[in-house]
DNA sequence: GATCCGTGGGC
DNA sequence: TGCCCAAGGAT
């Protein structure tokens, strides 16, 4: 695409999301970066809504990276409470307790740094660079990969994610103005969000619609590489470890193998997934039972 | 690169 | 109603 025609997509997202962005509680003018890296850790593969109170109590009770870190793992994984995919409360924990060790309890700013923290890739590294700290970095969600796949390749969807090919499609767009980039940024992830999503896209309402690859092609239906389909949630060992990480969760004590026993027919697949969450760190088995990690 | 990992919203 | 998908990361 001639630059040309990019600053003009970025300038028209720029101009919509100055009016359009959502008021989300990590996007105030006071947020720490630490409140804005809880944020990303809680919006990985969650929806804004569901994170929002949880983002709010955990940012009340813990405001620093030293205040979670002082606190045993449980406690995070009973705070994250139904978010889904726990592991992330542990790693948040973790990333706490390495910014504590590695970086004097702030935030680092760099981006091979926040890369080297737990739980922290590509994109959650840039998206804290960039809208924490301001730094003029490409950043990519699932939304950015939409809107780019529509407007500029002309295709419905984005095919399987490439982290290099993603961001140097990103970097293409990218204004060259630090300010301007940090705000198209979040607005290519705001309209993948609002407007150009996957199911029913509201393209009467888009402020790049003029300049979309996909509508100038009347829409052509999708035919590329299509990305893996999530696996059946009925019956799988994620319902049944979801099953058993609630129980321990509501236990402030010791829970034993007999009592999980009720939470599962199938005693060979309990048996795995309680297998599972103990090789993940997220329970831990001793002479009294099963129950989250206190250190 | 393919799989696994929770929980629920929206159509 | 069941299915698709969601501000990804680790292995």
């Amino acid at each position: 695409m001639p630059r040309a025609d990019a600053q003009t997509i970025a300038a028209s997202l720029v101009a919509w999301f100055a009016d359009a962005a959502r008021p989300l509680p990590w996007r105030a003018a006071d947020v720490s970066p630490w409140a804005v890296l809880v944020s990303e850790f809680m919006l990985q593969q969650t929806q804004v809504a569901r994170v929002v109170p949880r983002w709010e109590a955990w940012i009340r009770r813990w405001p620093t990276p030293s205040a979670l870190a002082a606190e045993p793992p449980s406690e995070a994984v009973r705070a994250w409470d139904r978010l889904g995919y726990p592991r992330r409360a542990l790693w948040l924990h973790r990333a706490a307790v390495e910014i504590v060790e590695r970086h004097g309890g702030e935030v680092p700013a760099d981006l091979d740094a926040l890369l080297a923290l737990q739980g922290v890739g590509p994109y959650t590294a840039r998206a804290v660079a960039a809208f924490a700290f301001g730094a003029r970095h490409p950043v990519v969600d699932t939304n950015t990969r939409r809107v780019i796949a529509r407007a500029v390749a002309g295709q419905g969807e984005p095919g399987p994610p490439s982290t290099a090919r993603d961001l140097g499609a990103m970097a293409a767009l990218l204004p060259h103005d630090d300010v301007e980039a940090r705000a198209f940024n979040a607005a290519a992830m705001e309209l993948g969000a609002t407007v150009c999503t996957a199911r029913t896209p509201q393209c009467d309402d888009c402020p790049i619609a003029g300049a979309c690859a996909w509508r100038a092609a009347g829409y052509p239906p999708y035919d590329g590489a299509r990305k893996a389909t999530q696996a059946r949630f009925e019956g799988s060992d994620r319902q049944v470890r979801g099953l058993v990480m609630r129980e321990l969760r509501g236990a402030h004590r010791p829970v034993m193998r007999a009592e999980l026993a009720a939470l599962w027919a199938d005693a060979a697949q309990l048996d795995r997934a309680v297998a599972g969450l103990v090789a993940d760190g997220l329970a831990v088995s001793d002479g009294e039972g099963f129950h989250l990690p206190e250190a």
